[in-house]
DNA sequence: TAAAGGATTTTCT
DNA sequence: GAAAATCCTTTAC
């Protein structure tokens, strides 16, 4: 099936209404001429250097980089030592904000998604920000800053997700020294219905 | 089914 | 030196 990838101003826009337009978008990623794709369906939103939970309430520092420059490109981390996870960089240049993508469903290259998580069930592929990752074979060396638009890793248009198809729920204290440790994940699938919950999930 | 702990390294204090 | 935008296994009920 052929889809255009999601263009430069769909993420400069307020990263609330990205999170939330990112769902049932496609993620599309090839590496050695395998190419996986996914249907989007959980995203949450990291707002800018006042959002304590985001990486920019660090400030500016080579780590954050990504997150300050213009919106479209990806911004990938390294967490606890051995995942990556990924978001999409929102709003303008000098405003550190982004989505991360939380959970696809599979669409395409399930095989060498079932390879890359050592044939775990196909429920347990892509259902978590790391699982994804390492399905898809999206690391930092190979992504991080890269054009979602335009390099091996890209978002296309999907099908649009009705608003009666979408759950919004808390997720509290993913900051200890957050004051308003409230943030919201956005979830459009029965596909995460089996994800096990985190302890700050309710 | 839920809770707890370990893995393992980068990042900032 | 502590914590981290997580995942997986083990243990307990």
């Amino acid at each position: 099936m052929t889809r255009r990838p999601l263009p430069a101003a769909f993420y400069a826009r307020q990263t609330e209404l990205v999170a939330r337009e990112l769902l049932g978008a496609v993620l599309e990623c090839t590496v050695n001429g395998t190419r996986c794709r996914g249907r989007i369906v959980e995203t949450e939103a990291y707002t800018g250097e006042e959002d304590l939970a985001c990486h920019a309430a660090a400030g500016r520092t080579a780590r954050t980089e990504v997150l300050y420059g213009p919106a479209g490109r990806a911004y990938v981390y390294f967490i606890y030592g051995m995942h990556w996870c990924v978001n999409a960089v929102t709003r303008r240049a000098g405003m550190p904000s982004a989505v991360l993508i939380r959970a696809v469903e599979p669409l395409e290259g399930i095989e060498a998604m079932r390879r890359r998580r050592h044939g775990r069930p196909d429920r347990e592929l892509t259902n978590g920000p790391a699982k994804l990752c390492e399905a898809f074979g999206i690391t930092g060396p190979r992504h991080h800053g890269a054009s979602l638009i335009s390099s091996p890793l890209r978002i296309l248009e999907g099908e649009p997700v009705r608003d009666e198809d979408v759950a919004v729920t808390p997720r509290i204290g993913i900051v200890k020294a957050a004051s308003d440790p409230l943030r919201w994940i956005v979830r459009s699938s029965a596909f995460v219905s089996g994800r096990r919950p985190r302890r700050d999930e309710t």
